[in-house]
DNA sequence: CATTTGTTTCACAAAATGTTCACAAAAGTT
DNA sequence: AACTTTTGTGAACATTTTGTGAAACAAATG
């Protein structure tokens, strides 16, 4: 993937441990230990990601935030201590693409960064189209067609179908696909899954008898009956 | 998820504690008393996640850590009775995936072992297939075919079938089985197993003979009749 | 800020599965 | 052989899980 990801954290530890974890997996990081600096090597340097302690002495990680927003959609992920709810919806509103609460495993980390990536990514390497007996799906223009007929999805709609075709004959339980969908922060009940199956079958009529019930278990794609 | 965690920590108490909660919840527990005997008990079972006071005599917690990754890839959740910044830092620097604060609840051990566990999960994800005579398994699409021919089995009958597939040979008593697929906190009778293995014989129709009735005892899979 | 679209929750119906029970059959004991 | 214990089995009954329409709620759009 070998993306160059900015760390702004004024705590020099962090930024370390964050580097150490990163760089294990092949990631470029770059440092700045406050909110201007980081603008600075913004402004300077190619960055994919940026991950941004929200406590910072100056410049603060939101109004960082703000002002990276102004110029550029480079997806940032916010670090912060308090996990609660403020913190969360006013961070993503303002526009983090997700958040990490310490303390973190270096398996957390990695994963939300490959997460953000994967999901912002322009285009490059995820294979764009997709088929599954009568439905074809065109990823990158979030096209479904069914028989050559378009069905238009919703987002959580859209992003099942994907999961669902990307691992063909595998089972998910409903809390997995909320986490892998919705998102691990997901807070709710697990019956939205169930709607959502609905009407996702419904909309790919016939086809949708792909997406099977196994029951007191979950969901899966399968073509083979 | 029926993971076996390895509990090590020099104080009996603190294991038999770890040990009670983590058993309530349907994993399996194996102790070791100082890192030297956790190194052995790693090489000799499948140990799914470790559990690791960082006090101990002989080997330390982060040196045992350290010995740990040489050879394995194991999660590891860190035990401290200490909760500031540099354990921590130290202690996800060294390769652990989390870690825990003494005085802790049972729920918080339960919350962090599960969270860890299904972080780590998709990679080292178990064996999806499996195999006896002419019965085949693919464990992750949950589907079941006798000389090819598919069988539909339900939750408890698969899971029955998946747990006798994983220790063949080995005899389960009723209460063994209830426990172990239904979870500890089934209440009824026990002859609900016996129910539950006459319709599998059933389904898996020839093949049903490799569950053997053990009289007085229970039940077990065997190839060798 | 009204309107539209999408998401989540809820309550109840429908379906599937799980449990118990009573009695038959088999295995072990005296 | 007679008796006791354990297991097999079919059917009734109970429980759990899933499907679904409508309503409440939230977010995006014009």
């Amino acid at each position: 993937m070998m993306a160059t990801i900015l760390i702004v954290d004024d705590e020099k530890e962090m930024r370390e441990l964050l580097r150490l974890y990163l760089e294990q997996e092949g990631f470029t990081c770059v440092e700045a230990d406050d909110g201007e600096a980081g603008l600075a090597m913004l402004a300077n340097a190619h960055i994919d990601l940026i991950i941004l302690d929200i406590m910072m002495p100056k410049l603060d990680g939101y109004r960082f935030c703000m002002r990276v927003r102004e110029q550029s959609q480079v997806p940032i992920i916010f670090l912060t201590a308090r996990s609660d709810e403020w913190d969360r919806v006013y961070g993503l509103k303002i526009g983090a693409d997700d958040y990490i609460v310490k303390p973190f495993s270096p398996n957390e980390v990695v994963a939300r960064v490959y997460a953000v990536l994967r999901r912002t990514k322009s285009s490059a390497e995820t294979l764009t189209k997709h088929e599954a007996g009568p439905i074809a799906v065109d990823e990158k223009a979030r096209k479904v067609t069914v028989n050559g007929k378009p069905v238009v999805l919703t987002l959580k709609e859209f992003e099942l179908l994907m999961l669902f075709l990307k691992h063909r004959g595998q089972v998910f339980t409903r809390e997995q696909l909320l986490d892998r969908v919705w998102g691990i922060h997901y807070v709710g009940s697990t019956r939205t899954v169930d709607t959502h199956i609905k009407t996702l079958r419904i909309k790919l009529g016939e086809a949708g008898q792909l997406i099977q019930t196994v029951w007191g278990v979950g969901y899966k794609f399968d073509e083979t009956i």
